[in-house]
Formats: structure tokens, C-alpha cells, sequence
DNA sequence: ATGCATGAGAT
DNA sequence: TCTCATGCATA
């Protein structure tokens, strides 16, 4: 997969890959990492990037983000916003509500944590990691479309644990690991998403 | 929901 | 060394 700006290049022309494989150009000011109000200062040399390198990335995630900068990449991605809407609709549905599921729990969590799942829900990932997680997502929907989506094959996905990254991660920080958060049961779940279904109203 | 930290990969 | 994706901790 090719970077829509990634890398250590200086600005130029940046490239997006088209879902059936071949690229094509984006808007030349396309930079991640680069902040809309950074455009007219330093910041964007080499040295200065050195010195805020975090900065510059988290911002730049903001930027690409949040919006209307992503341009023609937005197109290309196929609107994102149809996948996580179905994504987090069937992630309700299932029970797995932010707050307490955190990490949706567990179906999800499979994948990625509750953070990357919030942030990919609010769009708010670069062009390159929306590529990347996209069809991770659309995978998870499709092994939870409830044709297929039994108890037993939800339970498959949970049994699965951390992703090998988040396993590293524990693995090797300082940091302590957080309490488990508690697990809605399915039949509980269940019982909800009806009477939710029943009032007619939207399970959160 | 978001700030900050970290490890991995690219350059 | 730089950039990025991602997770933990927490507001």
C-alpha cells in the first residue's frame, strides 16, 4: 500500500491507491503532517518537524482528517462513511456500546482497541490507515452479518485475544495493565437490542 | 473522546 | 532520524 503523503519526502505531488490497485494523484498541498496553520510558517522544514515530530503527526492526523483535505482520496476510499456507519450500527447492535464495551468489547477488540475503533467511527484516521482498516472492518461485519454471525462464531472472534501488536505492547511497557472491563452477556445483549427494537428505538 | 507514549517501518 | 499507526490512561 502506497502513503498518501507518508514517508520522509518534502512536499510534492502525493500519490492514493485506488481500490483496484492503481494510483493516482492527489492535490500537490496534500502533507500529513503539516497543520493548515503551519502552512505559512517553518514548520514544515525538516528541523522543524525534528523538534515537533509528534506534534506535527498527531495535528496532521487532525487535518487529513478532518476533512475536506483528504480531496480526491476521500473519493477513492469508496465513502468510508458507509462502512462505519454499518460498522458501528452492528457494534450497538451486538451489544458492544463504547462506554462499556469498551473495546466493543471483545468481537472488536479482536482487531484493534477501542481508541482506533472510536477514531475510525469519527473518521478520524489518515487516508492510509482508513485503506488499511477499511476492509479489516468490512471483514469484521461480514463475520458478524447475522447469517452467519451465530454466538459460536462471535465467541471465535473473542477467543482470538489481542492483536499480536497490542499483545506486544502490554508485553513490553512500563505501564500497568488496566482492570478488565466488564462483559455484556450475549443473552443480555440480546434482550436488549429487542426491547430496544420493540420501543423502537436506537440501542446505544 | 482524546492526549501522550511507544514500537515499527520507511527513508 | 523521521513518520506513522496504535494502545494506554484519563478527562
Amino acid at each position: 500500500m502506497l502513503a498518501a503523503g507518508g514517508g520522509g519526502a518534502g512536499p510534492g505531488l502525493h500519490h492514493a491507491l485506488h481500490e483496484d490497485g492503481h494510483e493516482a494523484q492527489l492535490e500537490p498541498c496534500l502533507r500529513r503532517t503539516w497543520a493548515p496553520t503551519d502552512m505559512h510558517t517553518d514548520m514544515h522544514t525538516p528541523a522543524a518537524c525534528t523538534r515537533r515530530a509528534r506534534t506535527c503527526t498527531r495535528r496532521g492526523r487532525w487535518w487529513f482528517v478532518g476533512g475536506r483535505a483528504l480531496g480526491r482520496g476521500r473519493a477513492q476510499l469508496g465513502r468510508p462513511g458507509a462502512v462505519r456507519q454499518a460498522f458501528k450500527q452492528r457494534r450497538i447492535k451486538l451489544g458492544f456500546t463504547r462506554p462499556v464495551g469498551a473495546g466493543a468489547g471483545h468481537a472488536v477488540r479482536y482487531v484493534f482497541s477501542q481508541t482506533t475503533i472510536c477514531r475510525f467511527e469519527a473518521l478520524q484516521l489518515s487516508f492510509k490507515n482508513m485503506c488499511k482498516l477499511k476492509p479489516l472492518l468490512n471483514k469484521w461485519l461480514e463475520e458478524t452479518d447475522s447469517s452467519s454471525g451465530s454466538p459460536t462464531n462471535l465467541d471465535k472472534i473473542a477467543a482470538q485475544g489481542p492483536s499480536v501488536r497490542s499483545a506486544r505492547h502490554r508485553g513490553g511497557g512500563q505501564r500497568r495493565a488496566r482492570e478488565p472491563l466488564p462483559q455484556v452477556p450475549q443473552a443480555l445483549a440480546h434482550e436488549i437490542t429487542g426491547l430496544a427494537d420493540s420501543l423502537q428505538l436506537e440501542r446505544r
